[in-house]
RNA sequence: CGGGGUGUGGCGCAGUCCGGUAGCGCGCCUGGUUUGGGACCAGGAGGUCGCGGGUUCGAAUCCCGCCGCCCCGACCA
C-alpha cells in the first residue's frame, strides 16, 4: 500500500457511515480537543481553544455594546445556598460536585495510596463547585442593590461550571465547560423581559453572522425551561444528523431568585420592592454545534470570521533557487494579507509535499489556501483554492481583496447551505402520522399544534424520543395557524417545533 | 445505572481459539534524493502486552477477580 492509499484508507469516519465517530473524528483531525484523564472532562488543544477565543471576543463585544460589565464570581458556592430556590435545587441537584475536605495527607504506602483524604479537614458546611451561579450572584445582588437607581445591574462573567453529567461527549457535554453567564437585576418585570428578548436576539446574530448557523428563536415549555426561571428562551438549530442542538438560552427568571436571596430595592415612591431578574448563557457546546453544521467528510469546516487560520499559503518548488524566490515571495503575501487584519500561515515546512499540506490545512478547516508555485511567479498570480471547493488563480498584486471577497462569500455561503439544509429537513404543519414516520425516518424539525398539555409532551417523548424544541417566535410560524393538537387533537394553544435532540 | 464493544510502542491494528518470550502500517529521529493533491531509499529510537492473583518449566495467549475507555439507552447547555 503506498502512503497516500494508506492515507485515504485512515481517513476520517464518512458522516453517511456514522455521525458519531464522524464528528469524534473531526475534532481529532482538527486537533480540537482530546479526552483527559478525568472521566468525562476534555481537554481543549490551542486549535479549538481559539475559535472559543474568537466566539468570546465577538459576544462580549455585543455584550459590552449592550451596556453589560464582566465580574467573577467564586468556583465554589456554599451548599446551602443551592436550596434556597426550590425549583432550582431540584434541577441541579442530580449533578453536583461537592468539596467536603481541604487536605490530603501523606500515608506512607506506595503508588496510588500514597496520599488519602485528611478526615481531620472535613468543612462544616460543604461547597459545591458552581453548575451555574444565580445563587452566589443574587446573594451579591443583595448587597449591592439598594435602589432604583441602581438599576437595571447588568453583569457578565466567563467562567467554567461543572455538571457531573452521566454521558458525554466533546464539547457537546462534558462535565467541565466554559460558558459566559449573564446576571441581570431591573425594577420591573417589563424590564427583564426585555432583556431576555434583547439577548436572544444577540444570541441569534451572534450564531447567523459568526457561526453562519441558522437558528430558530422562541420559547420552552415548562418541561425544557431552567430550573428556577419564570420563562426561557432558546436559540435552537439543526444539525447534519437533522438533530437539534440548543445553542443558547435566556431566561426571565422573574423575582424568584430575588425573593429567595432577598433582592430589593426602594421605589422612586419609597416602597420596597423584589428585583426581577435574568440570567442567560452560551458554552463550548457551540464548537460542536459549529462542527456538526458546516464540517465535511474532509474535515472540520470554520466559518471565516472564526477560523483560527483563515489563509494557508502553501508554496511549490522544486530548486533552490525557486525555494529561496518563494521563500520571499510567500512571506511577504502573508505579511499583506495580515496587515489587513487576516489570520494568515505560510507553510514552509520542506518534510512534507505540497498535497499533504493541503490535506492536512483541509482538516483544520482553513477557509482558502493560497499555493504558489513557480508557474504562478511567472504569470504573477497565486491559485486560491476554497475549502468548500473550487480553485482559481487570483492576481498576486492585491490578493488580499481576492482572499478578503472569497472569506465573504464562503462565509455567506455556509449560512445560506445550512439554512436551506435545514428547511429541507422541517416539516410543516404535520399531523401525527406524519411526524411519526418523519421522526422515526430521516428526522428533522417538525412543526406541529400543541395543546400545551404536559402529559401529551411526555407522551411524545417516550415514543419518539422528540421534544419540543421551542414555541417558535412569529417570525418562524408557519403561515397557517395549526388549530389542533398533532398528537391529540385538542385545541392547539401555539404552534410548537419538535425534534430529537443533543 | 443497564446493554454492547474494546484494552498490545505516540496513533491504528495483527498475534489470543491451538502457550515457546512480540510484529505490521502510520507517525517520530538521522542521512540522501524529492516537491503543481497524502514522496522514496537506507539506517534508527520507542512496548513491565490495562491491573492483581493463579495454572505452567514457560503466559499477550489458559483460569479467577478488578479497573479504564468508547458506543447505545433514561437526566442535562
Amino acid at each position: 500500500m503506498t502512503q497516500a492509499q494508506n492515507a485515504k484508507a485512515q481517513r476520517i469516519t464518512p458522516r453517511a457511515k456514522d455521525f458519531s465517530e464522524w464528528y469524534g473524528d473531526v475534532i481529532t483531525q482538527a486537533q480540537m480537543a482530546d479526552y483527559s484523564p478525568v472521566r468525562g472532562c476534555m481537554v481543549i488543544r490551542p486549535h479549538g481553544y481559539r475559535i472559543w477565543e474568537l466566539m468570546q471576543r465577538a459576544l462580549d463585544d455585543m455584550f459590552r455594546a449592550s451596556g453589560h460589565r464582566n465580574a467573577y464570581f467564586p468556583l465554589f458556592i456554599p451548599m446551602s445556598f443551592l436550596a434556597k430556590e426550590a425549583e432550582h435545587v431540584e434541577g441541579f441537584a442530580k449533578e453536583v460536585a461537592i468539596v467536603t475536605h481541604t487536605r490530603l495527607r501523606a500515608t506512607g504506602k506506595e503508588g496510588a495510596g500514597a496520599v488519602a483524604v485528611d478526615p481531620a479537614s472535613a468543612l462544616e458546611e460543604p461547597l459545591v463547585v458552581r453548575p451555574t451561579s444565580e445563587t452566589i450572584i443574587y446573594a451579591m445582588f443583595a448587597k449591592w442593590i439598594q435602589s432604583y437607581r441602581d438599576l437595571p445591574l447588568l453583569l457578565n462573567q466567563w467562567c467554567n461550571v461543572v455538571r457531573w453529567e452521566m454521558r458525554t461527549r466533546l464539547f457537546l457535554r462534558t462535565t467541565e465547560f466554559l460558558w459566559q453567564e449573564g446576571h441581570t437585576a431591573h425594577a420591573d418585570e417589563a424590564g427583564a423581559e426585555q432583556e431576555a428578548r434583547l439577548i436572544l436576539g444577540i444570541y441569534r446574530r451572534f450564531a447567523e453572522e459568526w457561526m453562519a448557523m441558522p437558528v430558530l428563536t422562541g420559547l420552552k415549555t415548562d418541561s425544557e425551561k431552567f430550573a428556577g426561571a419564570l420563562r426561557t428562551y432558546a436559540i435552537e438549530a439543526l444539525m447534519q444528523d437533522n438533530k437539534a442542538i440548543q445553542g443558547g438560552t435566556s431566561h426571565n427568571l422573574g423575582q424568584n431568585f430575588s425573593k429567595a436571596f432577598d433582592v430589593k430595592y426602594q421605589t422612586a415612591a419609597g416602597g420596597l420592592e423584589h428585583v426581577w431578574n435574568t440570567s442567560w448563557g452560551v458554552s463550548t457546546r457551540l464548537i460542536g454545534g459549529l462542527i456538526m453544521t458546516h464540517s465535511d467528510d474532509n474535515g472540520l469546516v470554520a466559518p471565516p470570521k472564526l477560523a483560527p487560520v483563515q489563509v494557508a499559503i502553501v508554496p511549490i518548488w522544486k530548486t533552490d533557487e525557486e525555494r529561496t524566490q518563494l521563500s520571499a515571495v510567500g512571506r511577504e503575501l502573508k505579511s499583506d494579507l495580515e496587515q489587513t487584519g487576516l489570520r494568515v500561515e505560510f507553510d514552509e515546512r520542506e518534510n512534507l509535499k505540497p498535497g499533504a499540506k493541503y490535506f492536512e490545512w483541509e482538516g483544520l478547516g482553513v477557509p482558502v489556501r493560497l499555493e504558489i508555485g513557480p508557474r504562478d511567479l511567472a504569470s504573477g498570480q497565486v491559485v486560491l483554492a476554497r475549502r468548500t471547493g473550487g480553485k482559481a488563480p487570483v492576481p498576486l498584486q492585491g490578493a488580499a481583496t481576492a482572499v478578503t471577497k472569497a472569506l465573504d462569500e464562503i462565509q455567506a455561503a455556509l449560512f445560506a447551505a445550512a439554512r436551506e439544509r435545514r428547511e429541507k429537513n422541517s416539516l410543516r404543519g404535520a399531523t401525527k402520522a406524519q411526524f411519526l414516520e418523519f421522526i422515526k425516518g430521516s428526522g428533522g424539525f417538525v412543526y406541529g399544534g400543541f395543546c400545551g398539555d404536559p402529559a401529551c409532551e411526555t407522551e411524545i417523548k417516550q415514543q419518539t424520543n422528540a421534544t419540543i424544541r421551542v414555541l417558535p417566535d412569529p417570525e418562524f410560524r408557519s403561515k397557517e395557524v395549526p388549530k389542533s393538537c398533532m398528537w391529540c387533537g385538542a385545541p392547539s394553544i401555539a404552534e410548537a417545533v419538535w425534534a430529537q435532540a443533543y
